[in-house]
DNA sequence: TTTAATTATATCGTGCGCGATATAATTGTG
DNA sequence: CACAATTATATCGCGCACGATATAATTAAA
């Protein structure tokens, strides 16, 4: 029996299965809002730091074009959004909100909250889990490209 | 500014964004055998269980049949395993391990340590943070049907 | 013992993720 | 200035995830 091979001794099984739950439990308060978690996630991005470029948005999703074109197409089409070439360089697309995405913040404001409430775990245990998964993040960062 | 909704301040991203980057990772020990992440994580499963029904497998890794079926047909078609039907209750499917199947557990057997390696993360905080997981892993369960 | 619930699996459609590749605009270099 | 490298975005193909629905086998209940 090789233990090292046994589900319940990988760091990766939770984190993969537990990241997949919470995207479960969002979805539930994303869904009447036209909005998928990874969509949500892209927006909260916007919030902060629209209007900005298609790249500046996968630096800080970590996530490429070939996952942004698509889904950034189906956030214009819902009208949260609209993209525009830049004059300056046209190779740049600048992702702008929409009216409707700026009121979308306002009907997201209590997600995080009510989440959490739900959740039922201890606040400071998520606190820990938050700062642990920060100091990991920068060493995964170096292993990938983008 | 809704801080509430700045990326920074989400649990949710880090956990999201990490899991995806030790996926990525794991990629390239898999890859060469024709192996993707999650259908490492049902070999493991095997690996502990077989044979054992659709539904366990399912119950284990927190996945439900419309990902499992065609997930275990590849697995299938690799030659990893192979898929009866259960003669005592003709609805059950039992997940068998072929001898490749067997033979694959050898050649994964040091990925684990590989990649924990190359990831050159204080082991000490690798721990830490499986054991929150798994602390929080129940909580998210119970939102969930399957 | 019909018939109604339950259980196990399969199928369909949509939206990611991501490796690989393509294209066009810009920048750097000889 | 030509032309090669770089940069930003788009496209393609495949394999998940997962909500919704379907089907067949088993069990429970009237």
């Amino acid at each position: 029996m090789l233990t090292q091979l046994q589900l319940g001794n990988q760091l990766c099984f939770p984190l993969y299965a537990s990241s997949r739950l919470i995207t479960r439990l969002y979805q539930e308060y994303l869904t009447p809002l036209g909005l998928t978690y990874p969509q949500y996630i892209v927006m909260m991005i916007l919030w902060e730091h629209a209007p900005c470029s298609i790249k500046v948005v996968g630096d800080k999703a970590l996530l490429n074009t070939n996952t942004l074109t698509p889904l950034l197409k189906r956030l214009e089409q819902q009208g949260y959004i609209h993209r525009r070439r830049a004059d300056s360089d046209e190779r740049m697309v600048l992702v702008h909100l929409s009216e409707a995405g700026v009121v979308l913040q306002q009907q997201c404001s209590e997600i995080p909250a009510q989440l959490m409430t739900k959740l039922g775990v201890e606040p400071a245990v998520l606190l820990s889990l938050k700062k642990l998964l920060d100091e990991i993040l920068p060493a995964l960062c170096e292993h990938v490209d983008n």
